[in-house]
DNA sequence: GTCTATAATTAGATAGAC
DNA sequence: GTCTATCTAATTATAGAC
């Protein structure tokens, strides 16, 4: 992937997503305002002048990899899978489609989920995550108006509680192969549907 | 409350849990990091010097609104109805007690939900999370081996997802009322328990 | 593609007056 | 309890050499 681990011919240099990778990574475990250039440039033994020469700013290594984050996310409401048959099962293939592409690109969802929208380019994020978001809440609906979910709760809060416990999963996760994330996606989904409960 | 909604004669200054509220509510919009006491001072119509006549750092005013949040959780699991009875009622009481006290204390648990072990005060409270956390997963295993939860599930994995459904409604939760908190409870224990799947 | 040096601004925090 | 003025250190970003 980046130079550094695969380096064509001795050249020394980071390209651009070799940098956004370790940036992302830093800026998840301190917070985006709390890494400053100077700690990012060290973690990378670069200088300062150094990362400007692939990124313009600051912001333009959060933009490109919330870019990333919600391309993964934008790509799961599109596939057939999403648009086409029951709607519970159109509900399933999003909640499952969400948790892997969070797997596969955890750092990545991660600094999506922890934006507040202070800047614009943290605003235009939060608009396609919202985007995303309308679209599950009317599948919901609809799985609920044939009569795959239960109707005795409100469905905007049904829909928050799913996101939210989806989301939580970039808190602690920690990837170990594909089988593992579909293992979890199967988890979550057997929570949500059919809850805790034991039954005999 | 505080003196500037209920002033003692005319005395026109803030107060420190005047100055807190507002501060963790600018925490929550901007980020801890991003905002600084300058933003701050603004909020409050203040000099910055006059916020140091009453915390001694800006860590201060975090560590304090940690403290209040962690108190009210702590609380919960102190409460009789967290130690004794069937394990599954222990849980409920817990679940539904998180759900109140996030409620009530909303963007104290908020700014809490948020830290992510910069500092020492943040790796204190980190601390004390987790305390709490181990607490539940506790309570979770017993009510699996008491039969009153399913076996074919990582408890692990259920006690995450327990709390990263819960901790997610600081993330959209808006107070109307405690009547309304405890219906939210309700429906948080509902999901997790039978799940959202139409039954007759 | 990376460096050193530096500009311009802002950060957290303090001194001392009222 | 609050102010103005100020300190020091750190911040984002740029200039220009190699």
């Amino acid at each position: 992937m980046s130079e550094v681990t695969n380096p064509k011919r001795g050249r020394p240099g980071y390209d651009q997503a070799a940098i956004l990778e370790i940036a992302v990574l830093a800026f998840n475990e301190h917070g985006y305002d709390a890494t400053s250039m100077s700690k990012l440039a060290s973690r990378l033994s670069l200088s300062k002048a150094a990362i400007y020469h692939h990124f313009s700013s600051k912001e333009e290594l959060l933009e490109l990899a919330l870019d990333h984050a919600l391309g993964g996310l934008e790509n799961v409401i599109t596939q057939p899978g999403a648009t086409t048959g029951p709607a519970i099962d159109r509900v399933a293939h999003v909640l499952r489609g969400a948790v892997l592409v969070l797997a596969e690109r955890l750092p990545y969802v991660t600094l999506l989920l922890r934006v507040r929208g202070n800047t614009e380019v943290e605003c235009n994020a939060l608009e396609r995550r919202r985007v995303f978001d309308r679209f599950v809440a009317t599948l919901v609906l609809a799985a609920r108006d044939e009569g795959s979910l239960r109707a005795d709760l409100d469905a905007g809060v049904v829909t928050r509680l799913l996101f939210g416990m989806v989301n939580s999963i970039a808190e602690w996760y920690r990837p170990n192969g594909a089988a593992d994330a579909a293992r979890l996606a199967n988890d979550v989904l057997t929570v949500a549907l059919d809850g805790l409960r034991f039954r005999d």
